[in-house]
DNA sequence: ACCAATTATGAAATAAAATTTCATTTTTCC
DNA sequence: GGAAAAATGAAATTTTATTTCATAATTGGT
């Protein structure tokens, strides 16, 4: 959608006249969209009928719809984009291009989830009589990040990222308990079947995990986060952020459902940490 | 600098056809920037030179200009902002604001981060003998993960979120080893004991922390992740995605170090996984 | 390497859109 | 109530963009 992406999409696609024209606008756009069809065709050394096939092959009516479409791709900076790290890029590049991949997979997982799931999530944990959190690899660390916040909330929590301490634990489940089993392929073959052992003894299961998988098929709630594809560089990184992300609103729902007055305990368990810090002179 | 906020606000400062556009504007912006002043005119009932003036009046060189102001208001509609939960917020509420507190530290994260400063992270951790990482509660969480990233590498690896191993690994640090603490707060008084005693043992100690803080001081490269205050509702919540997101830049930057033939090996660990998951069937 | 066919390009003409000028109307304020 | 000031729109002008069409460059077939 952002008209500089296509541009550079398109190169190839365009002719050598046309080419000019893209690159002078590459080079300063924010200059360009306070120019005239005629200065920017003197720029590019080109005519100014050039200029409009230009702003026609890019699917835009004409020269000025085609600044206004440059105009919203230049506000607010550029919207955040998967830009792929590329082997010769700076620190700063590589820093910016992860940093911005990541906030679109935050975005784009944010699109992706249902609300009245996550809803019906909190409703089940706030009544749950022990809740479970597992995963492993990558998904581990989301699952130790949740009891993290949950075990707060005063309600009996474990996690565990070992393949039969899950198995155990989820054979001594029962109705009542919430099993929430993390994994972004959904394919893990002792999750899924983690997920099914708690199924069966009437434990309430919470997927985060991508729907359709066999993953998702033995799960009560399937909490689905969607990732933009190939992100990742061979190690998770989107995806466990965009979990983690979900995590916070679980918790922060919780919370929510549970009144001001279990607010006035989570401050109490934080103020628990000051002793073990030190003062800041303010 | 929003177009469409200051219409509002000088609402009043415009004469009684001025105002008119400024209705029509206000009620579908996105149908104006694809108007001619003559189609605006029309709607507003008022002549083409009113529409000149109440551009003029915005300072904006002229229509054209004006509308340019507009798109750019309109596009990304609003920018990621720290929005706080409140009581009464729906599923759909709470989750929004999450993630975009999420995005708006991501934002102001990668804006406070030294590049120089992660290319020279980058350089010793590619030269380390042995790499640890260490955090405590939430912390340990990203030092939990840093290790899940690293000992990819094939490098030897360690992560501690116990106080006493922690300084165990500290004594027996030695020149060559790369220690990484990790602390948001940068006050927890075993992390910088645990910092300090690396660092006499001639250890290369990295700090995720915020800057001029006792933990900071103890550091020979401090790696500072600034985040909003108060985003976090009594729980760590953006600090440690923002400190996620520096080891993802961290292990990139790694690899890219190292060059493709490491990316291959890199490959064959993720491969390595497969029999463990379900096939896909597409 | 040549020549038709296709495609790309720009000069000039045309059309569209925006702005200026100026006469008329409306409002303000004594 | 009426002169001065401000607001408004019709028409003229200017600026800007688009279309048309003739020419040039490129491509693909032999």
């Amino acid at each position: 959608m952002n008209i500089l992406e296509k541009i550079t999409n398109e190169l190839d696609t365009l002719s050598k006249s046309e080419r000019k024209v893209a690159e002078v606008i590459l080079s300063s756009p924010s200059t360009v969209i306070h120019s005239s069809i005629a200065a920017l065709a003197k720029q590019a050394n080109i005519s100014e009928p050039t200029v409009n096939r230009f702003c026609r092959r890019l699917d835009t009516k004409g020269y000025p719809d085609f600044k206004l479409h440059l105009a919203q791709s230049l506000a607010n900076g550029t919207p955040y984009v998967n830009r792929h790290v590329d082997e010769n890029d700076s620190a700063e590049e590589y820093t910016d291009k992860i940093f911005e991949s990541t906030m679109a997979s935050l975005e784009l997982a944010r699109k992706s989830l249902d609300p009245s799931l996550i809803n019906r999530s909190v409703d089940v944990l706030t009544q749950a009589n022990k809740i479970s959190f597992f995963g492993l690899g990558a998904s581990a660390i989301v699952a130790h990040d949740a009891q993290n916040k949950f075990f707060r909330f005063n309600v009996p929590v474990v996690y565990f990222d070992d393949i039969l301490m899950q198995r155990m634990s989820a054979i001594n489940s029962r109705q009542g308990d919430v099993v929430i089993v993390i994994s972004h392929t959904g394919r893990t073959k002792s999750l899924v079947e983690v997920a099914s052992l708690a199924k069966e003894n009437d434990a309430t299961v919470i997927g985060i995990t991508t729907k359709d998988t066999p993953l998702a098929k033995e799960c009560s709630i399937v909490l689905s986060v969607e990732v933009a594809e190939d992100t990742d560089l061979y190690m998770p990184m989107s995806s466990r952020i965009a979990q983690l992300a979900l995590v916070d609103v679980l918790a922060t729902g919780f919370t929510l459902r549970r009144g001001s007055k279990f607010r006035d305990n989570l401050k109490k368990v934080k103020d628990s940490l000051r002793s073990s810090r030190f003062e800041r002179k303010d």
